[in-house]
DNA sequence: CGGGACACGTGACGC
DNA sequence: TGCGTCACGTGTCCC
């Protein structure tokens, strides 16, 4: 009865398809040929333009999410969501990376010069669990978020209280979510007691933004949490 | 001839939507309150039903996406499309400075024991300005230091305060810093105001490590600071 | 047979 | 005025 359109849905097989998803931009045109669909010979022109344009974003978009997918090495469920869940623990998972063996190095320069024995593994310092390879990580390590309150506070602050677990590498992940936001701090505090993290912040964002603001944060630290974390749905 | 369900369509601003995502648990039902009749002929029961789920993946999905775009620093452009793309880019990046850096401490751990010069191969590094990329919004911070005091405390304990300036990755430095040391902290506390930033932690070490512990601190911190500061001679 | 995941067409909104 | 982007509802597929 209705449809016909399943032209493009030969690929049903979990975008697993032959995309052949270039690294880098797209020439892409696959089916190109334009739509071959003007059956009535009315809304062609009005309706079916924006049906093509719409097919080509959502085509370019589907190439963009598993060039992603390629990008990141571990991942397990094809699942769109998936996809970019784990390009988010990934990319955490390099800053992490990268701003460790950063130190490292600088701290291995200032000794350097000077007589100290450095043996291969360097110093006392840093905690051994930077090894060889990038991922054999089981380094998500889950942090449980406690309680979370972001308020809009008058005057043109907003008010973010959050308690969670105290986990390896969770203030410094935590630190990194907020300063990716970009966002006027005001005052920012996190206090790290024996078992838990508190953090509150002040957030300088008019009334326009705050809601805007809000969600994102929200958002933003919910993926960051434990998913089984009490407060998660 | 439109009927209803724009209902959802209120929010258009871009992403940035009034999403009320769930804080904690949503029944989260707008059209919810289920069929009350689902006699049979109502699409209710298979129709609605697939409506809110698809609805709910669709937030999710969101949600994700612009997680994503949270734990990326350079964001141009809020289209979804680009999301992606930069964070495919942001990858890309990580990967290859990770690389070079770690190369380059087997490097230096190689050319350890015995003197001999040796950076052909990869620039002498400095955290900053690494080649052709064009993020160094991550490192490339000098901080400033301003006050260090690491002082015994009887009782086991040693207290760490120190003041240096806000810079962009400061915080996410000094966190870093101080988890890479193994030790024992009973409290840290980390406070950013307009200018400066406040750190004071009380870490549990016993009478032999005291002296150690406080010259790996303050060398540790030495080398994460500005050549340049006031405090350094 | 339900539920999850997907692509599709469609109206709306902003430039 | 189009063009690009979006969220939505819907039908299909597969487990």
């Amino acid at each position: 009865m209705l449809w016909m359109e399943n032209v493009g849905d030969e690929y049903k097989n979990y975008l697993q398809t032959p995309y052949f998803l270039e690294n880098q931009e797209y020439s892409w045109t696959i089916d190109g040929y334009y739509d071959s669909s003007s059956p009535e010979g009315a809304p062609s022109s009005a309706a079916s333009k924006n049906i093509v344009s719409e097919r080509n974003r959502r085509k370019q978009l589907n190439q963009r999410l598993f060039a992603l997918r390629a990008v990141v090495p571990n991942i397990t469920k094809m699942d769109k969501a998936s996809i970019i869940k784990d390009a988010i623990d990934y990319i955490q998972q390099l800053q992490e990376e990268l701003a460790k063996t950063q130190t490292e190095i600088m701290e291995m320069e200032s000794n350097n010069p000077e007589t100290e024995e450095q043996p291969p593994p360097p110093p006392p310092l840093l905690l051994g669990t930077h090894n060889a390879n990038v991922f054999n990580s089981t380094t998500s390590s889950p942090i449980q978020l406690l309680q979370l309150k972001v308020m809009p506070m008058g005057d043109n602050t907003l008010l973010v209280s959050l308690t969670c677990t105290k986990r390896a590498g969770a203030m410094v992940r935590l630190c990194q979510l907020f300063e990716s936001f970009n966002l006027k701090i005001i005052t920012a505090n996190i206090t790290a007691l024996p078992g838990t993290l508190l953090n509150t912040l002040f957030i300088e964002a008019d009334e326009k933004e705050k809601d805007g603001l809000k969600m994102q944060i929200e958002t933003a630290i919910a993926t960051l949490m434990d998913p089984q974390s009490p407060m998660m749905s």
